[in-house]
DNA sequence: ACTATAGTCTAAATCGATTTAGTTGTCAAT
DNA sequence: ATTGACAACTAAATCGATTTAGACTATAGT
C-alpha cells in the first residue's frame, strides 16, 4: 500500500537508483528527470521507508531511555516526568525519537544488552545512576553511545549531566542553621544511588562546617515512596531527643514527613522544619509550601540529549561533564526552631 | 562489529538460511546442526538485527504517542505522566516499545502522516481528543491502526477508552448541592477538547437535575495552566453575586482557583468550595486537600495498549469502546456554604 | 537396478532503500 | 574516422534477515 521508490520509478519510466538519486539531489540527473521525479513523488505522497533507511544507514534515529525496574514510582515522580519532557522535546529538535522501554522480568542489564545487540537504538540515556552502576559498565564495555543523568562512584570518564546535590543540601543546612536549628535529621534515599549518596554527603559536610555533631541516629534511610518518608519521620520524631529540623532527600519524602508531623499535631515550619529537594510542582502547592532545592529538570534533559547526539555522531563534546549548581527555594516549611 | 547470521554461518560452515532456519526451529534441520548453530549463536552473543527484521517483517514492534503541540504543560501534567507509565509498562508486556515524539514546527497532522508513510510505527495512541479531531480523521482515512484516549463529537466508530466525565462532574455537583450550595461556577478547559465539553455538559446537566438556573456568567473558560485557573477564579469571585462553589475541570485549574481564593483571605472548604478532577498526586497533598474525581490513569493507559495491540494484529476487539465511571473523592476543599 | 521418499541443506528472491561501478549516447576535438 | 570528455542513466551489490523453490544424498520399496 505505501509508496516506494519502485512505484515512482515505474511511473516515470526510469530505474530505481535514478529516482533515488534524483530525490537525493545528485548532479548526474537531468533537470527534466529530476523535476518529473519530484512531481510524481509529491503526487503519490512518497516518504522513504524508515525501516529500509535504518537498515541501509545502520542507524535508527532513535534514542532509548530504559526505565529502571526498582524505582517504581517512576513516572509518577513528577520530577522525572518533567525531565522526560525535556528529553523528548530536544530529541525532536535533532530529529530523534525517544523510545521508552520497561523490562518485563529480566534484569535491567539484559535489556540493555538486547538493545545493543539488536541495534534497536542509536544511544542510551541512563538515569538514576548508582555508585556502582552495572548498566554503565556494560555500555562502556560494549562501546555503545550513552550519556547519564548523574555520575557514579567510580571511573567517571563518560558524558553526564548532574546536579551538585551536596551543594544543594549544604544550602539547606546553612539556611536551617541560620534560623537557629542545631539538631538536624536527614531522610535519605537508598544509598547505592549516587544522588542519595551525594546529598547525604552534603548534609554531613554541612553539619561539620557548622561544628555540629554527627549523630547516626539522625540519619534515616527510606525508599522512594512517600509512605516511607512518613515512616522515617516517625522514627526520627520518636527519638528521646528529636530533631528540630528534618532534611529530606527529595520532595516526596519530605511530604511524607510533613504528613507524619501534622498527624502528631506539630505545625510544620514552626514546631518542626522540613525541607525537600527537586522542587516538583507539588512542593509549591503543598501545605505548608515546601522549602526545597530547585532543579531545572527539563533543561537537564535537553542538555543530555544535546550531548548524546554528539556522542552518537562522534562529534567532539566540548564539555563532557556538566554539573549544575541548584538553588535553594525558601518557602514555608522551614522556620526558626521553637525555643526549648 | 555486531554479530550477524553470516558470522554464525561462516563459523559452522553452513549457509545463512540454514542458520536462520536452525534458530527459527524449522524441522528440516538435523539435530546436530541445530545444536551446533545454537551453541555458536550463544557463544557469539547473537541477537537478530531489529532493523533487518523490521524491514523483512514489515512491522516495527513499536507504538507511537505523539505529544500534542498545544497542550504545553504536557508531561508536567502529572495525570498524563501516570497515564504514560501505564502505557509503557503494558507495551513492554506485549514486546512493544513506546516511541514518544514531539513535533517541531509543522502541524500535528503532518507528523502523523509522516509516521504513517514512512512506516515508522505499527500503531498510534491519540490523546487529548477533540470534538472535531483531524488526527483521527487522518488516521482513519489512511487506515492506520490507532486507539484514542477519549472520543470525539462525531463518528466514534473506532477503539477508545474514555472516562465518563459528565458522570464524574455530576457526582461533584450532587455532592456540592447536598452540602447546601446553590450557586455553582465552572472553570472549563478549552471546549474543543472532548473531555472539557463532556465535563461542562455534566455540570449543566447537574444544575438542571437539581432545578438550578444556568447563569452563563458562572462558566469561565481557561487554558491548561494553573495561572489561568487563578485568572478564571478571579473573574468568578469578582461577580456581583459570586458563586459559593467552584467546580474546576481539572486539578491544576482547581489549585489555581484555590490560590486566588486564599489570596483574597477566603478559607477554601469553608468560605468557598473548590473541586478538581483527575486526582493527581498533588490533590491529596494540597492545602486544603482537594475534593476531586479519581481516574485510574495507569490502568487506562494499559487498557489502551491492550486494545491497540489487537487492532495492530487484526484480532477482534471484544469491547471497542470502554467508558469508565470515575469516583468522587471527597476531601477538604469542599464544604457547606457559609450562611448568607 | 530404478524409482520414491525422506531428510538436509542451499541458491535466489525479497523487504526498500543507497552506493559503486559501469554503460550508453552525444558532441567536440584531433 | 577516431578519440576523449561529458551527461544521463542503470546493473548489481549491499544492509541482515526470511522465505520459496529446489537440489542433493541416502535409504527404502518394488
Amino acid at each position: 500500500m505505501p509508496v516506494t521508490l519502485k512505484d515512482i520509478a515505474e511511473r516515470v519510466g526510469k530505474s530505481v537508483p535514478t529516482v533515488s538519486r534524483a530525490l537525493g539531489g545528485f548532479e548526474d540527473i537531468s533537470p527534466e528527470t529530476r523535476a518529473e521525479v519530484q512531481r510524481v513523488a509529491r503526487e503519490l505522497g512518497y516518504e522513504p521507508s524508515a525501516t529500509a533507511m535504518n537498515l541501509k544507514r545502520q542507524r535508527t534515529d532513535n534514542i532509548a531511555l530504559i526505565l529502571p525496574t526498582e524505582a517504581r514510582p517512576r513516572f509518577s515522580d513528577p520530577f522525572f516526568s518533567e525531565f522526560v519532557a525535556g528529553v523528548v522535546d530536544q530529541a525532536a529538535q535533532h530529529q530523534f525519537d525517544l523510545a521508552l522501554a520497561s523490562n518485563v522480568g529480566d534484569d535491567e542489564c539484559a535489556i540493555y544488552l538486547k538493545y545493543i545487540r539488536s541495534r534497536r537504538t542509536d544511544g542510551f540515556i541512563v538515569i538514576r545512576t548508582k555508585l556502582q552502576d552495572e548498566r554503565i559498565d556494560l555500555l562502556r564495555k560494549q562501546g555503545a553511545p550513552f550519556v547519564a543523568f548523574g555520575c557514579t562512584g567510580g571511573d567517571n570518564d563518560f558524558c553526564f549531566v548532574d546536579e551538585d546535590g551536596a551543594s544543594g543540601i549544604r544550602q539547606v543546612v546553612d539556611h536551617l542553621v541560620a534560623l537557629g536549628h542545631r539538631r538536624l535529621a536527614f531522610i535519605a534515599e537508598p544509598l547505592y544511588l549516587t544522588k542519595a549518596h551525594h546529598r547525604l554527603q552534603g548534609f554531613l559536610e554541612g553539619l561539620a562546617a557548622h561544628g555540629l555533631p554527627n549523630d547516626p541516629a539522625l540519619v534515616a534511610v527510606a525508599n522512594f515512596r512517600q509512605t516511607s518518608g512518613r515512616q522515617a519521620a516517625k522514627t526520627l520524631l520518636d527519638l528521646p531527643e528529636p530533631p528540630t529540623a528534618i532534611v529530606a532527600c527529595n520532595d516526596l519524602l519530605a511530604l511524607g514527613a510533613v504528613n507524619e508531623a501534622q498527624a502528631r499535631g506539630l505545625v510544620v515550619g514552626h514546631d518542626v522544619s522540613i525541607t525537600g529537594f527537586d522542587d516538583i510542582m507539588l512542593a509549591e502547592y503543598a501545605h505548608p509550601a515546601l522549602t526545597t532545592v530547585h532543579q531545572p529538570a527539563q533543561e537537564m534533559g535537553a542538555l543530555l540529549v544535546d550531548m548524546l547526539v554528539k556522542v552518537i555522531r562522534r562529534q567532539p563534546v566540548e564539555q563532557k561533564q556538566i554539573i549544575r549548581l541548584p538553588n535553594l527555594i525558601v518557602r514555608e516549611s522551614s522556620g526558626a526552631p521553637p525555643r526549648a
